[in-house]
DNA sequence: CAGTGGTCTAGACCACGCT
DNA sequence: GCGTGGTCTAGACCACTGA
């Protein structure tokens, strides 16, 4: 399949198509590699520019993934797209228009129970690091967020302003990762000590458990998750 | 605010940032039109092509829009996807001002299949209703939803009016639950088309996949249901 | 018509990963 | 060192809009 210059449809969009239709076709695999850009752009007769606009979109759609240095990369799972700003707890205040803030109640380096390991998909004896938040929304506590996130996939994450912002936002921006999945389990219980005080709630009321598991593009679970929300 | 080109942080995100920071302080305002790129190039001392990154940039983040021939705009406040922390549909968009409705294109009963049986932890041969419904935003269609649900658990759900209203609310309330429980996947994958026809939506555009169940105060299952968003 | 964004080129240098 | 993607330039021509 090759670029047609006489066709109106933009070179960049129909190398996109030919490279999407190898990827759903099979015959471009998750995990594998494709040419690099300069070959690309001499195999279709256009230029690298062009090629890497082409490129553009089918990351944006998370067919593919790039590192520099390395190469670009057929994406594991189907699709992406802005699953962040659904996800956030920072996102969602704004469009709600409140004023959304944190503090960091512990933040920590450890070997993580078996269940959550489990849970990460991580081996005996990695380290994740331990994050706990309190949130607010125009000064009310609301909510209180407790992180598992593996150090192999987000080191030296602790060294972040971890108060300032989303924090999915922060991991994949830093990490460059896309966030492509999330499992979420909501359940509505009565308050513990613990959280009444940090939410400043009566012992027994109702708070809403969200535990939760986020997931990358490359199907590695990023985060583990377990919030209590007013 | 100008561009340091002794900033690692590159030409095309330095200015995504100065745009955006004039947008979110207002301003920028939606409707308003930004100077030409040629002139944003001259302004800053960057080339066209970095002046069109950032404005991608802000393009994809739905902060702005172009017109070709007439120019650059600043976009109404984005409606994002906030199905995280909202169950019902109906409530989510009564919440933004839009006017919910719904055209049921399927109701029936029927024994499901083995995965959905398992899920909502029926046995063998136990019957649901399978009800499928379009969702609409102010007449636009945004979503499709199919839901399983018990007969034993919702008897005589079916002569109810299921184009009206939240069918949560019309269940809690027809069979005196309380929904204190919610599992739900999230992805986002090509649409494919059956369900790109129903949505108007182009073949392989993304589409957020939500798969989920809701369970009672008896810790029963009352709904298995996959939904397709826009 | 002039002005705008859309596309495209043929280069260049840099940052990064690997061996 | 070499190959990769990341960024950037200084042009060019086209398609579309609106006066």
């Amino acid at each position: 399949m090759m670029i047609n210059r006489n066709n109106p449809i933009p070179a960049y969009i129909q190398l996109k198509r030919i490279i999407k239709d190898q990827i759903l076709a099979g015959r471009l695999m998750p995990g594998d590699r494709l040419e690099p850009e300069w070959k690309l752009a001499a195999r279709y007769g256009i230029s690298r520019n062009t090629v890497k606009k082409a490129l553009d979109g089918l990351k944006q759609e998370g067919y593919i993934h790039q590192f520099q240095g390395k190469g670009t990369f057929v994406s594991q799972p189907r699709i992406s797209h802005r699953f962040v700003t659904t996800i956030s707890f920072t996102e969602e205040l704004l469009a709600r228009g409140l004023r959304p803030s944190s503090r960091l109640l512990e933040g920590g380096e450890l070997i993580p129970p078996a269940d959550i390991a489990k849970e990460l998909g991580l081996r005996k004896g990695e380290k994740v690091y331990k994050i706990r938040r309190l949130r607010f929304a125009n000064d009310d506590p609301v909510g209180v967020n407790l992180s598992y996130i593996p150090c192999k996939i987000c080191p030296g994450l602790l060294g972040e302003d971890l108060e300032k912002g989303s924090l999915y936002a922060l991991i994949q921006e830093k990490y460059h990762f896309r966030i492509v999945k999330v499992r979420r389990d909501y359940e509505t219980m009565p308050v513990d000590r613990e959280i009444g005080e940090l939410l400043e709630m009566e012992l027994g009321s109702p708070v809403l458990k969200m535990t939760g598991v986020v997931f990358n593009e490359m199907g590695k679970a990023v985060d583990y998750s377990i919030e209590h929300y007013k």
